[in-house]
DNA sequence: CTATGTGCAAATCTTTTGCAGGCTA
DNA sequence: TAGCCTGCAAAAGATTTGCACATAG
């Protein structure tokens, strides 16, 4: 389950994860800046699961414990700097890019990516019923190999 | 999380679970034919959650344990009489109706509906990548009250 | 210094499984 | 009768929580 294309925590990535909890007012923790720097150290989108970030975290060394790992998904989804998506019913995957987009799932390897931007667009979607309004429009392409 | 709309079991729902059973050529075991009465007994589509369709069994006056009931649901979902759906990574959704359309996710009563049918449509699905093919594409709008 | 974050282990929640006994074909 | 089904309790897997200690502001 664990994402290979996690980056080495080099200055710029931890940089860049401090500025990336900067801009939410988060408290920057060790532990919080490593994970940040892992999530979008890059600069590139990242899906996650608990589990995946936690073995990231431990193969570069850092020492993070899974418990913390899921408080700091949850704390991260909660100001916002993280998106929940739910594609399985028996893991949470967290997406580092927290607009609204479609994505693929890979029924064969359980992962989580983006689906071309733009390549998904509705002509129609249905007015929200009385006294509710529409909070996010999730869509899941679930990909098996051929 | 269980749905007061569940029918009372009489002989006409009775008759259509044992029908729906018979079609898939799925055992009419006594616990089957009343899960499948609440499910389909009055031609309406449903959408529940093992938890949800344990306590309608149980308010009914049906013995059935809830590892049953978790049982059936998956042997239903396997033989395609139930699809199950995933919007909330928690806990597993089944939608009596089988075919691939979008749906309704209250998030203040975490209750699952059908969107309007045809009132989704794309304009534009990207193609799937090198080697795979698309299985299902999940749409999943998401509610909150105003 | 004080509030907040962390780590560990234990608790919780949903779902699955092992096994002895029951029921359908 | 043979094999599948059921119920119970226990197991399993993901996530959360309680509490003592550590640390940022």
């Amino acid at each position: 389950m664990m994402d290979k294309s996690f980056a080495s925590l080099d200055d710029v990535a931890l940089k860049r994860g401090t500025a990336w909890l900067a801009r939410a007012q988060v408290r920057p923790t060790k532990q919080r800046m490593s994970l940040a720097a892992l999530l979008i150290g890059d600069g590139q989108d990242r899906h996650v699961t608990a589990e995946g970030l936690f073995l990231a975290a431990k193969s570069s060394g850092e020492a993070v414990s899974l418990a913390t790992v899921y408080n700091t998904l949850r704390a991260f989804c909660e100001v916002g700097l993280v998106n929940e998506i739910t594609v399985d019913a028996t893991r949470s995957y967290f997406d580092t890019c927290t607009e609204d987009h479609p994505h693929y799932f890979w029924e064969d390897t359980q992962e989580l990516t983006d689906a071309p931007s733009g390549e998904v667009e509705f002509s129609r979607l249905p007015e929200p019923p009385q006294g509710a309004e529409i909070s996010r429009v999730d869509v899941v392409i679930r990909l098996r190999k051929r």
